[in-house]
RNA sequence: GCGCUCGUAGCUCAAUGGAUAGAGCAUCUGACUACGGAUCAGAAGGUUGGGAGUUCGACUCUCUCCGAGCGCGCCA
């Protein structure tokens, strides 16, 4: 990568000139303004405390340094402001973007400083009472997103869906459904959902009257779990392991989970029960083990699971939740630490609520109300790539407001389709050159240095950005950022593809163009796969609506 | 009360401590007999909730106040 020969130029040219190395890391940043150059470093600023110097005459030194280091593309170094180094290169440097572009192909932007880690990464997890609402969306989305983000940086990424079956959610659900089957008394707090009664007529209709709760409870379940796992497949996610919560304390783990953590003198009895001293790690208060029924609480469960995913060899775990279980990240971490040794696990990434809005007025979900939006609502209205797109535009820090009007009734809105339609028209030129006749010849043998328009340096300068966007993405577990690129980039090349025509053109232009749309289709399509968003070739024609050419003199004669 | 998170254009949202805070929508004005107009260009829109501090430099970090969401159970 070109950025990376400069940063080591650029350390190169501080120690020639006598400097000491920089603070923390070498930055070498893409200005947002052109007139700053290609790169900009800001070293002489951060130098000038070290030394005791002036930022313009530390900048000076290291000017010097790189112009005669013989830097490859590089054309200029200009100190501007308070001691910015802009670093302008030769447009050389473009056509060697373009080809490392080809070269790597479906692996352009990939990295390997992650490679080595194993990582898994839980999300979604809900409780297997109910069918996936629409604001699980996000997670969904969010989560399968960041799983190959973390992979693009050579991470092996494990997705895992953690299923409750057992506890008092079950036992609920247990017996809603019994009441359900067998036309009783729904029970206190029960799951009203309209979902309950139709697992219960099919389970009677294949099963007669002959269930016992025990066996209905699980059949019922089942039924669960493979909505899920269609509104899964649905939008396109699939993951390796769906654990069972049953087996930690089927083979005993919980058990070995409370003996250790005694053995360690982390626990305290009180009440009749036994506890954890969390708050030895920083948690707001210690935390119930194992309660005076005899029961052991869902955090100590967790901590047994949490075990579990460490003894499977995985070095690093991220968990996504929901903002609304902020409060457990300590216990959780605490009690890890306390039986691993290991601090700051599991990673846990928050994301702030969606707030679903319908006829201007805030839907509030309860599974147990049984008033919920489902997921499967969202997807009968619009395809997964609209909704995929929808819950990857913001970051996870701020609360999302979906609004169930906007996003079924004014779905060709969304920007989805302003992406694909750059992809798609990609497609298009390639169909377009070979009804023309006009073949693509090898690399080798394109003039790139053709390919001087602004609409093209443009294009040019994204695909060397993206590699970083990646990797910042990644870093940051915010795909959103991804998203905003590929919106970016998207816009350049329609304003490519509105000024620069390919075909119709002088052949050897026509052939850098070629070599160029085939760079932007590779960088566009990788960075949908990244997001989960599908790349076509071809959209379906948008249907003209004849009405609307009426709409001007029907509203005058109106 | 304690804790976590958020507050940016009319609306929805961006912005590794960097230079003149950016997009989309909405509003207004323009552009094409050509590769798909689901397009492009331009205008207008801001005391980044208020205040103080840290520093060469703050939307970003610290403190404080205001406002919003969420959490504070031997539920999960």
């Amino acid at each position: 990568m070109i950025r990376d020969q400069l940063i080591e130029a650029l350390r190169g040219a501080i120690a020639s000139a006598g400097l000491p190395a920089v603070p923390g890391e070498l930055a070498l940043d893409i200005p947002k303004s052109r007139e700053h150059g290609d790169f900009s470093a800001n070293a002489a600023m951060q130098l000038a405390k070290p030394t005791g110097r002036k930022p313009r005459e530390i900048a000076e030194a290291i000017q010097a340094a790189l112009l005669g280091a013989g830097v490859p593309h590089l054309a200029g170094v200009e100190i501007a402001g308070p001691g910015f180094l802009n670093l302008r290169l030769a447009p050389s440097w473009l056509s060697d973007v373009l080809r490392s572009v080809i070269a790597a192909d479906a692996a352009y932007g990939r990295s390997e400083v992650l490679a080595g880690r194993n990582i898994n990464l839980e999300f979604v997890s809900a409780n297997p009472t109910g069918p996936l609402h629409a604001g699980g969306g996000r997670w969904i989305a969010a989560g399968d997103a960041i799983a190959n983000l973390l992979a693009t940086q050579g991470a092996r990424v494990h997705r895992e869906y953690y299923l409750n079956d057992t506890g008092n959610q079950l036992a609920t659900f247990r017996a809603s459904l019994y009441a359900r089957y067998t036309n009783g008394e729904l029970p206190e707090d029960g799951y009203v959902g309209q979902y309950m009664v139709d697992i219960a007529q099919s389970l009677r209709a294949e099963h007669g009257g002959a269930l016992d709760a025990e066996a209905l409870c699980e059949l019922g379940l089942q039924a669960i779990v493979a909505g899920i796992r269609d509104d899964l497949a649905r939008i396109g996610v699939q993951f390796e392991t769906w654990f069972s919560e049953r087996t930690l304390h089927e083979r005993g783990d919980v058990q070995e989970v409370l003996e250790a953590l005694d053995a360690q003198g982390a626990t305290f009895s009180q009440d009749g029960a036994i506890w954890i001293r969390t708050t030895d790690f920083g948690d707001q208060r210690d935390r119930v083990l194992l309660k005076s029924d005899g029961t052991t609480t869902y955090l100590c469960n967790d901590y047994a699971y949490h075990r579990d995913k460490f003894a499977r060899g995985f070095t690093h775990l991220i968990n996504i939740w929901g903002a609304d279980h902020h409060g457990q990240v300590k216990s959780l971490q605490a009690g890890v630490a306390a039986l691993t040794g290991k601090t700051g696990e599991p990673e846990i990434i928050l994301g702030q609520l969606v707030k679903l809005i319908r006829g201007g007025e805030e839907i509030k979900l309860s599974k147990r109300a049984g008033n919920i939006v489902t997921l499967a609502d969202i997807l009968d209205e619009v395809d997964a790539d609209v909704a995929r797109m929808t819950f990857l535009l913001q970051s996870l820090d701020t609360k999302q407001t979906f609004d169930l009007d906007v996003v079924t009734s004014q779905s060709m809105d969304n920007p989805v389709y302003y992406v694909q339609m750059a992809h798609a028209r990609i497609a298009s030129i390639g169909r377009k050159a070979a009804e023309a006749g006009v073949i693509r010849n090898d690399l080798e043998r394109a003039d790139l240095s053709l390919l001087t328009h602004e609409r093209e340096s443009e294009l040019l300068r994204a695909l060397a950005q993206y590699p970083d966007v990646l990797a910042e993405a990644a870093e940051a577990r915010a795909p959103h950022r991804l998203t905003h690129w590929v919106l970016d980039f998207a816009a350049r090349f329609h304003g490519f593809y509105r000024d620069c025509r390919v075909l119709g053109v002088e052949p050897e232009l026509t052939q850098a163009r070629l070599w160029l749309a085939e760079s932007c289709r590779i960088g566009l399509s990788n960075a949908l796969a990244v997001l989960g968003v599908s790349a076509p070739e071809i959209m379906a024609r948008l249907e003209v609506d004849d009405e609307a050419g009426d709409t001007p003199e029907s509203a005058v004669s109106a």
